[in-house]
DNA sequence: CTGAAAGCGCTAACAG
DNA sequence: CTGTTAGCGCTTTCAG
């Protein structure tokens, strides 16, 4: 490995003038300039960014928390992040922490050693008192966790509102929800949303609780529809949820929009291969992702901390399930 | 921030013991152990990994390269890297490529002035050579890239043949193959097991080329019909590709698996997901990503670095679609 | 404009 | 058994 000291020497200067070349701070005389550059060429130097971040306290990494990038809501804003991160000359490193906060702690303790720059964090809302106390930049991404710390998410309890109100303007009278994980906010803000709709149009409804996963919404929803045949519409607290409902529904005969008639939430690209493609709540996966890293990289930069929420709109998109 | 100074002077020993009872080298009285390590209780101390790091020229980090995560072949992947990875006390920087060197270079090049300890890459095949100058421990993950480097991979071929011959035993005779890029080392192995069957059996077959998206799936499935009207049988080089070809069938008004069999290539989620369930060739996804973790660890902590091939079985499951 | 030198936090000889 | 000290590679005063 080639070091500053090697360049110093070849280019017959200090270290100190190298460095202030390379930095382009302090003063260097043209041809001290052009004899550094020439050294750096030729030896293929490349400045050792740990001896940096010794000095400087700082990493050129964020520290991306989500509970697990095999749910497929998360790629997308994971790739955002990183695309925005790579633009700006950071590295991202990533954490699954399946919305353990024991993991999360582990992570935290090890990248803050590591200089960390700060952290985008979906996590869960538990302990949102603990982060205040991270003493780091953070920003919180698609769920809130504390009002002291920025946020990006999507406005769902609006989406929830939207996707109820059409089931029934559809002619849904008798409405399931298939809510997300308790202590999830996004999942109680859906949630709230649905009860709001409902009760304003004094429509029937039945709530059961999933934890997101196909498997589990397939088989609660035999359960509902066993308990409760005559439901005529399922609002699903994501895509994936709306997924296993839809097999159950298969399975039990029922014919979809026909008898029951399904929503999702999320709009990830699963509801285009679903047959029939499957009606959902959009969120701009996407351009979230990108505005935490946003926000993340102008807090590391310019130490603007201005704990504002970002709530990003929510739009129907209505395919074949209603 | 406290560091190994503060804790030396409240236990009122020299930084050389504190060193030495926390990395438990060299001898330290009991004495002495006991003070330093209520300072370190009492201070809060944690290491800084940096400064180890400047040190011993590792990071305990490795870098993750995939072509993205959004590609829902690569998440089970990841996220097995990143449990085997935070089990042996690694952390795992995320780089998505897009199958240009030039990311890759770039990262690689970031990633070394970091002194990660070793790269997983699943990479494209092009550019094989250069990686061996990298002059890191590498393991090539689900493509091979060059025999001087540890490979896991699928027994990609094994698993056309399996697939080919799944349909012709269904009645198949007139096959179309969707392949995936080329270059790209999985789909002309792919590729080349779908060749081998279709002459052996003498069968008729058609190949296209595609570039694992739903949609050009879905677009060159389209235009494969009209041309061929009389296709009975599609292989997709991968499940995605499978659920474009699909949809394009159910647009052309044909049945699955009636008019024509599919069958697909990965044995991701969706596969169950959809209507048919998709036939596929499964993957190990989660255990190859394990594997190559487990490799590359090996291989940094003890220099192995035989440069083996680990290649997974392939399991046919069949559903629906055929 | 430039170089010597101190120091970021930690480790590892090397003398006691 | 323990402390002193010299780095790891880089940045930044601070005298020239």
């Amino acid at each position: 490995m080639t070091t500053i000291k090697d360049v110093a020497k070849y280019a017959e200067v200090s270290v100190a003038t190298v460095s202030r070349v390379l930095n382009d701070r302090g003063y260097a005389s043209a041809e001290a300039r052009r004899r550094v550059l020439d050294a750096i060429e030729k030896l293929n130097y490349q400045p050792n960014s740990v001896a940096r971040s010794l000095y400087h306290k700082t990493s050129g990494m964020i520290g991306l928390f989500m509970p697990d990038i095999t749910n497929p809501f998360f790629p997308e804003l994971a790739r955002a992040v990183e695309d925005v991160a790579l633009e700006s000359g950071y590295t991202v490193v990533f954490c699954n922490t399946d919305e353990e906060e024991a993991k999360e702690k582990r992570y935290f303790d090890a990248l803050k050693q590591k200089y960390v720059d700060g952290i985008i964090l979906t996590a869960s809302s538990q302990s949102a008192s603990d982060y205040a106390q991270w003493d780091m930049p953070i920003v919180a991404l698609d769920r809130v966790i504390g009002k002291h710390i920025p946020t990006v998410a999507s406005d769902n309890k609006n989406g929830a509102r939207q996707a109820t109100i059409h089931l029934a303007e559809r002619g849904c009278s008798f409405i399931a929800h298939l809510k997300g994980p308790a202590g999830v906010r996004p999942a109680d803000d859906r949630a709230a949303g649905f009860e709001e709709v409902i009760e304003e149009k004094g429509l029937r409804s039945v709530v059961v609780q999933t934890n997101f996963s196909i498997k589990q919404a397939e088989k609660e929803t035999m359960k509902l529809l066993a308990d409760h045949p005559d439901i005529d519409g399922i609002f699903a607290a994501s895509d994936v949820t709306a997924a296993g409902a839809m097999q159950a529904l298969a399975q039990s005969g029922r014919s979809v929009p026909g008898d029951v008639k399904v929503i999702g939430f999320d709009g990830i690209p699963l509801c285009n291969m679903l047959v029939p493609s499957l009606t959902t709540v959009q969120q701009s996966i996407y351009q979230m992702g990108e505005k935490a890293a946003q926000l993340l990289i102008q807090q590391i930069e310019h130490g603007e901390s201005e704990s504002c929420e970002h709530i990003f709109p929510v739009s129907l998109i209505i395919r074949e399930t209603t």
